[in-house]
DNA sequence: GCAATGACCTGCT
DNA sequence: CAGCAGGCCATTG
């Protein structure tokens, strides 16, 4: 399998991404440098956010299950609004955490995925 | 081919 | 607990 691959495909960061994200189960989430690391990277966090800006699949890959190390979503890029990736996961059985008892939470900027919980594990 | 960017991560204040 | 700064390396123009 070495000298194959020089007729098409071009196995770059971002394709293998792509097939990490679209092998997380639903209700689980994975974070970016975890998929970084799947992807055989694990320093290139920041390529892996960056490759599904690049060539998202929409309805291939599910990129909304990808979160941050500390649970949080990202900001303004996501599908249309952290709400919006927050209710995705809900919905598929991710648990949240609050940002903060009483607090008046600033749209989801607070609201983190247990990833104690939901964090999927290959 | 070079330079700049980036959906992050970790540590410290 | 929250906010700020620097660093890592591949992709784009």
């Amino acid at each position: 399998m070495s000298s194959h691959e020089h007729h098409a495909g071009n196995p770059s960061f971002n394709e293998l991404v792509y097939a990490v994200v679209r092998r997380i189960p639903r209700g689980k989430v994975a974070t970016y440098g975890q998929v970084a690391a799947l992807a055989g990277r694990p320093r290139n966090a920041r390529f892996v956010g960056f490759a599904l800006h690049a060539n998202p699949q929409p309805g291939v890959i599910p990129c909304h299950r990808v979160v941050f190390r500390d649970g949080s979503l990202a900001p303004g890029f996501a599908f249309g609004g952290p709400d919006r990736q927050r209710a995705l996961l809900e919905e598929e059985g991710v648990r949240f955490i609050p940002p903060a008892a009483g607090r008046d939470n600033a749209g989801d900027g607070g609201w983190r995925v247990d990833l104690d919980r939901c964090q999927w594990q290959a």
